[in-house]
DNA sequence: TTAGGGTTAG
């Protein structure tokens, strides 16, 4: 049985009052019936004759490509049309399905159309609720919120159909905010919800991460037997790996009696948003051996995690699988799989995707500018600008980013300055950030503390670090001493800040003042985070953290390492001490440095992989500064080309040097 | 005849 069949159900609270009677004085008011003569009857039963053959038949066309259930909403509107054509006059049969066709569609013009023709024979309807009903999803669908509010008001009837209209009206429109608060509405006034109220109810809660009204439909739908309704089920899933609960949603999943590909596609997505992004993949593996059919949106999942982990090889074969499924290269799709290639390294094949929507644009400029393409990131801004496509704050980021990795600072500013006057865009902290690093990354040090101590909203920790990170670059001291102190003021527990201070006393040789440092951050108890090494062979992920000796194969990647580190010392590579973990004793410091995750993944890389071909690797944490120096010298002494992601941009190492310029 | 689950860029 359909949920929707089935009798409403009350709300929670068992002592709830029951509905009050609806406004203007209760019961549907008499209204005129006016059925069309017998001969226009008879055309009206043609056209919906018609109407239901010509569905099924392009529902049985759609079916041979592939695609089920697909109803036809361009010819119900085409019918629509026709009936008028023919003086056929709609009844309050006709106008709920040709309105769910606009809905489907998103056609405004035509719904608007729709509903003139509601107002014109509105007397000669039996009732107009379901009508009603179907102009509030029709014009919420349309992103017309305020249209639909006013038709909701205005009904001498609300039924539970009529709010939860209402509710997924806003969900639709991502007026997450306004769903909860019509749900508690309708609590308050004893209207009652059933299934269809709860999963639109549940996409709100997950979008706030409201936990609290998550969980209290939770106990409701175990209380009341729902857990057998899959839908609903599913928006549980769904609401708890977006509250944050990622095991709780996959203890839900595993007890699901049946999974279809909405119930993968919403597991997937929440290791994907949740950083679990292996665990993400290993479930679309499941979901493949379970035999259930990847659509568009779990593609968007899998391929994000892809580009988190940098999995290049499993990606390429997700896209292959598109093509070869002839799956919808939706605008979120071509995005994903933009920034997908963007992030592994592959910027030339982002470009071959078709850019459509200003999300499209933004994700190449972006993987343009941390691929260290500025000055073509800018140009496809600027082809952006002439198909008539507007960019957005985001957009500006990428702007930023490619001014400042290519060096320029006068673009930078005048960007900075049409971004406000042509767009009407306010700059945010992230964009201030933008700006502090144009300056910083030229070595206009002073320009940057300057333009950080006039900026109109207050700076953050993100803000100084990155005036520390130039400081360190140009050697500045005294303003660098300064950026620590604001950075520890805002953020004192944050490891890396110290590091970049410490190694900025060293590299001037104050080597007393960087060991101070280091013994203070030892004193503090402030803790490096772990930094994760990734790298993907044959489609597996493998993830290495530094002298890690999990890995099955670690006896032989640290002879590599050996063999790695003694090659690289005859040409020129002299470690780091600095960079070696605190605790470390002198004469260990040396192999602390050498069993760094990049160092563990590139040697993995090295013994793994076919000679000359590029290897690529991923990282959580921004590349050691001893790591970047050996991993110029491998790439020459091993001839091999290797990519490094870090966390905040790309190094292409080749003939030993990084298309960083060893600024990062 | 009307309402219901999963997706993208810093």
């Amino acid at each position: 049985m359909q949920d929707h069949q089935r009798p409403q159900t009350s709300s929670c609270p068992p002592d709830q009052n029951p509905p009050p009677p609806p406004p203007g004085g209760g019961g549907a008011s008499p209204r005129i019936s006016c059925p069309p003569p017998p001969r226009l009857r008879h055309r009206l039963c043609s056209l919906h004759f018609l109407q239901t053959r010509k569905s099924r038949l392009v529902s049985l066309h759609y079916h041979d490509k592939g695609f089920t259930k697909l109803q036809s909403p361009e010819k119900s509107i085409l019918l629509f049309r026709q009936m008028i054509e023919h003086s056929v006059r709609p009844d309050e049969f006709t106008f709920p399905g040709v309105l769910k066709a606009c809905s489907k569609l998103r056609a405004l013009k035509e719904g608007e159309q729709v509903h003139a023709h509601v107002v014109k024979l509105i007397y000669g309807f039996g009732s107009t609720e379901f009508v009603e009903n179907s102009l509030v999803y029709m014009y919420a669908s349309c992103g017309r919120l305020k249209l639909a509010r006013q038709v909701f008001d205005g009904m001498s009837e609300r039924s539970v159909i009529a709010w939860s209209s209402m509710i997924s009206g806003y969900v639709r429109c991502s007026h997450w905010q306004e769903a909860v608060g019509l749900f508690r509405k309708m609590l308050q006034i004893g209207v009652g919800f059933n299934e269809a109220t709860l999963i639109s109810v549940l996409t709100a809660c997950g979008r706030l991460g409201d936990l609290e009204l998550g969980e209290w439909i939770y106990k409701y739908v175990v209380e009341n037997g729902l857990v057998r309704n899959d839908s609903l089920m599913t928006s549980l899933v769904d609401m708890y790996a977006k509250c944050g609960r990622v095991d709780t949603a996959r203890d839900l999943f595993d007890i699901m009696s049946t999974r279809d590909v909405v119930a993968w596609s919403a597991m997937i997505s929440g290791y994907s948003r949740s950083n679990r992004c292996k665990e993400a993949l290993a479930l679309f593996r499941d979901m493949q051996n379970a035999n259930v059919e990847p659509n568009e949106v779990t593609m968007v999942s899998v391929l994000s995690s892809c580009a988190v982990l940098g999995a290049l090889q499993t990606g390429e074969w997700v896209h292959s699988y598109i093509k070869k499924k002839n799956l919808k290269l939706t605008i979120n799709l071509g995005t994903t799989l933009v920034d997908f290639y963007a992030k592994c390294g592959c910027v030339d094949r982002a470009i071959e995707m078709p850019s459509k929507n200003v999300w499209t644009w933004t994700a190449l400029i972006q993987g343009l500018a941390s691929n260290g393409q500025g000055k073509k990131a800018l140009r496809y801004y600027n082809l952006m600008l002439q198909e008539n496509v507007d960019p957005n704050d985001v957009t500006f980021i990428g702007v930023l980013c490619a001014c400042n990795h290519a060096g320029l600072v006068d673009e930078g500013r005048s960007y900075f300055v049409s971004m406000i006057r042509d767009f009407g865009i306010e700059p945010r902290i992230e964009h201030y950030g933008c700006m502090v690093d144009v300056f910083g990354r030229v070595g206009l040090i002073e320009e940057a503390y300057e333009f950080i101590k006039n900026m109109p909203i207050k700076p953050n920790a993100v803000i100084w670090r990155t005036l520390l990170a130039s400081c360190r670059v140009y050697r500045n001291v005294e303003i660098g001493e300064e950026a620590l102190k604001h950075v520890v003021r805002l953020e004192p527990v944050h490891s890396g800040d110290y590091i970049l201070l410490s190694n900025l006393y060293a590299s001037i040789g104050r080597l007393e003042d960087a060991t101070k440092l280091r013994n203070e951050m030892k004193m503090l108890g402030i803790k490096k985070n772990p930094g994760y090494s990734y790298i993907e062979l044959d489609g597996i992920v493998h993830e290495f953290l530094a002298e890690d000796s999990g890995h099955p194969q670690s006896p032989e990647i640290y002879k590599a390492i050996e063999n790695m580190m003694e090659k690289i010392k005859v040409a020129g590579y002299v470690p780091d001490k600095l960079q070696a973990r605190l605790e470390a004793e002198e004469d260990d410091k040396e192999a602390s440095i050498s069993h760094h995750s990049e160092k563990l993944a590139i040697a993995f890389g090295l013994i793994r992989t076919s000679p000359g071909s590029t290897i690529r690797i991923s990282k959580n944490l921004r590349i050691c500064s001893d790591c970047h120096s050996a991993t110029k010298i491998i790439s020459k002494v091993f001839s091999r080309e290797i990519v490094i992601r870090d966390r905040s941009r790309f190094h292409h190492f080749k003939d030993g040097s990084c298309s960083c310029n060893d600024f990062w």
